[in-house]
DNA sequence: AAACCGGGGGT
DNA sequence: ACCCCAGGTTT
């Protein structure tokens, strides 16, 4: 992997940034493109956020763009163009938390502090036998207090890398490969035979349906759309009017409050499933042709749409629903 | 402490 | 349907 190849800390933070929650294959093709697009830090810090969550496009947790955005900005501004050299000043950037800080400075800069990520509470908890909950807040103090109990002071990184690498690729969660395991014999779960029972997290996931409908409306070449902004999902994303209600609509109660006879609908998706962590939701959209300018400017206002050219949303940051609903289509 | 924040892949 | 992913922030 690239980012192991160096101890620059631009590269080790981006890398790790993008990685949150992220498999590496997935993560792997947006860190070539931040690279080529934002070789440095100050390329980064120079860029639009915008051109920054449009790169991002497709990967999720958006905050973390948003983010590192924010943070290359007062590292250029507020450090000269520096980073912070140790944990406990690299926790103050914003989207850099326990695993990222030490990740960081154990990486760039040999500073013995452990990583404690999926692997490493894996393999933790199954080698030793530790039961807490990896969700709560005592777990989490416990499991970070033994991985720094145990890192080596000579050669911190390749520890942590190593611990990682173990868990991401033997240790695994379904189907570990115990019977091809250098440390099996001092295995807890190997022994007990624990191995799927282990780690433990209890917090179950609720998840809640919600309904979109969503109404493009064109004039000629122009099509309005909208920044979601907020506490919600997507925030700096763009989006089509969203007429979120209890279930799926009809476009006729759609257009119902909206000048019909200027309206026409040329398209409509489907009803399409879209799964998030902690929300299902259930979207259909609609392109509308919107006969004259004076009733497209009514729409925008009435709405409180912004209008671009059809070839510029391309460039806007959208969610995969949106382009989902594009491709539906054929926009 | 609990809720929230995406999307994709594996089983 | 459920789990996991080289987690972090907000409430």
């Amino acid at each position: 992997m690239p980012w192991r190849e160096t101890q620059n800390p631009y590269i080790i933070w981006l890398s790790e940034i993008l990685l949150q929650q992220t498999r590496v294959d997935q993560g792997m093709p947006y860190f070539y493109k931040f690279i080529d697009n934002y070789p440095d830090v100050s390329k980064l810090a120079k860029a639009e956020e915008r051109e920054v969550l449009r790169l991002w496009e497709g990967l999720g947790y958006y905050s973390r763009a948003r983010n590192l955005h924010a943070t290359a900005k007062l590292i250029v501004e507020k450090y000269s163009g520096i980073f912070p050299q140790s944990y406990n000043e690299l926790l103050k950037l914003k989207g850099v938390g326990p695993y990222t800080a030490a990740a960081i400075a154990s990486f760039s800069y040999n500073e013995p502090v452990a990583v404690v990520d999926g692997n490493v509470y894996r393999v933790l908890s199954r080698f030793f036998g530790i039961k807490d909950d990896i969700a709560s807040p005592s777990g989490v103090k416990k499991f970070r207090e033994l991985a720094n109990a145990l890192i080596p002071i000579k050669d911190p990184s390749t520890y942590n890398q190593a611990i990682m690498e173990f868990g991401a690729l033997h240790c695994v969660p379904v189907k570990p490969k115990c019977e091809n395991c250098p440390v099996s014999a001092q295995c807890y779960a190997f022994g007990a035979n624990e191995q799927s029972s282990l780690p433990v997290k209890n917090k179950k996931i609720i998840k809640k349906n919600r309904h979109f409908n969503y109404l493009a409306f064109v004039w000629k070449d122009k099509i309005l759309m909208k920044e979601r902004k907020g506490k919600d999902i997507w925030q700096g994303l763009y989006e089509f009017y969203n007429n979120e209600s209890s279930e799926i609509l009809d476009p006729g109660n759609l257009l119902e409050k909206l000048p019909s006879s200027e309206l026409t609908i040329v398209k409509s998706s489907e009803v399409m499933k879209h799964i998030l962590t902690h929300q299902i939701l259930f979207c259909k959209g609609h392109i509308i042709n919107v006969n004259s300018k004076s009733a497209f400017n009514a729409i925008k206002g009435a709405l409180d749409l912004n209008e671009f050219s059809i070839n510029q949303i391309n460039d806007l940051p959208k969610p995969v629903l949106i382009q989902r609903f594009l491709k539906q289509c054929e926009f």
